[in-house]
DNA sequence: CAGTGGTCTAGACCACGTC
DNA sequence: ACGTGGTCTAGACCACTGC
């Protein structure tokens, strides 16, 4: 059974999507909700804290609440797998291990992972049959075994791991930026050495933060953006940048 | 003042990069922290979901708190503003407007920004001394008026809009990807041409949802990388690949 | 089983916006 | 002045973890 706060949540989303409450047009106030859902005020805040928290209402203390955006940016919610986000966006996705081995940690791994000896994995992934992704990934070794027992036409290792390890990616943490293509990516992605390939590392780890992979992903230009939805209330990160909290 | 819980979450936090709540260890349960701080578990609880939110620390129900990382992210949180994510990493940072003109909205732009007349700015931006980005933004009307009254060598627009006309940027959505450079681009930034460029294209709204403004982003390879922390607790949106649960 | 976090209630006071 | 969201309290019950 969902949390009632939960349901409250997906029911307004509902009126939000369908035209009930328009974009740009005010939310009932949280007496208002508490009343019609016949819960608490604290109950309809973490309510619609939930829909602040994926950009589609916006507040400000002493006016109400006001409707930003009615279409779900999903976009963050796939980082963590290639497989997954592809699919939910209605793409077809195949996915080659083209290279695989266990070796000692070199230089940081060691320290990034809590291993010494590591599963290096290199993997070209596709999108619609075209190579779009050149996955570099280094496991750490208590994992190995059950990436090693993934096929190596797999499309989602993370839902390979989850099904036959119990393996939940929980945290992750995602550098974005630009490099040129070497000649071993050139000659996997099919273009010219070079030429621009969207970089994301991340290092991801379990619910109690144990790490499972460090990778180096390449994007093809053209093929794949990130997306991101970020707001002064609903993001906590962004409050320090905001105002007080700098020189200290 | 700042309230109550986010002074406790900024002594939590200080613990942990300080080394009292160590990497690996266990948070103090809720009631402890509670009675240390002579505040409510609602409070604690608020504060800790702060912390939870920044990556730092992780929970399961049933289980205490566990810390995951010591050091802080903040490189998201300047994601609207290139002057304010330079200046809070210590970089020097300069700026200089290029071209400037007021101009009909074209094709999606009208739709964007919700204005026919926009003001089309072309800014060069400095790390060190040295060019790094290469700026292509487009402002509603309304605020045009604003823009044009800042230095053309003015270091965060974000900054002055807020000094002289009360503006604050509120919402974001944003798209990451890589692409070759042009003609322009490299010329500016002195790279070759057809060198990588990770684009960071934008739109930032008010509170209100009103839109502010509209941005073609492009950072030479090497100088900047965009850090993402997530969780599947922390950040709704990633809920939805993982699996089950929805609010938090 | 006891302890912990997750949820929920029913109040209260305050800061801010709107009128 | 009034309504609104932001904060805070002091309880309660439940689901889950760990022993």
């Amino acid at each position: 059974m969902a949390a009632r706060y939960e349901r409250i949540a997906a029911e307004l989303r509902d009126d939000i999507v369908g035209g009930v409450h328009p974009v740009g047009s005010q939310l009932p106030s949280e007496a208002d909700l508490a009343a019609r859902y016949s819960a608490a005020r604290g109950t309809v805040r973490q309510a619609v804290a939930v829909l602040a928290a994926e950009g589609l209402v916006g507040s400000r203390q002493g006016a109400r609440r006001i409707v930003l955006g009615g279409e779900r940016s999903q976009s963050f919610a796939e980082l963590h797998s290639f497989a997954q986000w592809a699919r939910s966006n209605g793409y077809r996705v195949g996915g080659q291990v083209i290279a695989q081995r266990r070796r000692p940690a070199r230089g940081a791994e060691a320290g990034r992972l809590g291993s010494d000896t590591v599963l290096d994995v290199l993997r070209l992934r596709t999108l619609e049959g075209e190579p779009v992704l050149v996955e570099r990934t280094v496991y750490a070794d208590w994992i190995a075994a059950a990436v090693e027992a993934v096929p190596a036409d797999c499309e989602s290792i993370t839902q390979a791991l989850y099904d036959t390890a119990g393996v939940v990616f929980a945290y992750g943490e995602h550098l974005l930026d630009a490099v040129a293509a070497g000649t071993r990516d050139a000659a996997l992605l099919g273009v010219r050495r070079g030429s621009p390939l969207l970089r994301q590392r991340r290092i991801t780890t379990t619910h109690e933060g144990r790490p499972v992979e460090w990778s180096d992903d390449r994007y093809r230009a053209g093929s794949v953006a990130f997306s991101v939805r970020n707001s002064i209330g609903a993001n906590p990160l962004i409050r320090q940048a905001g105002d007080l909290r700098f020189g200290a």
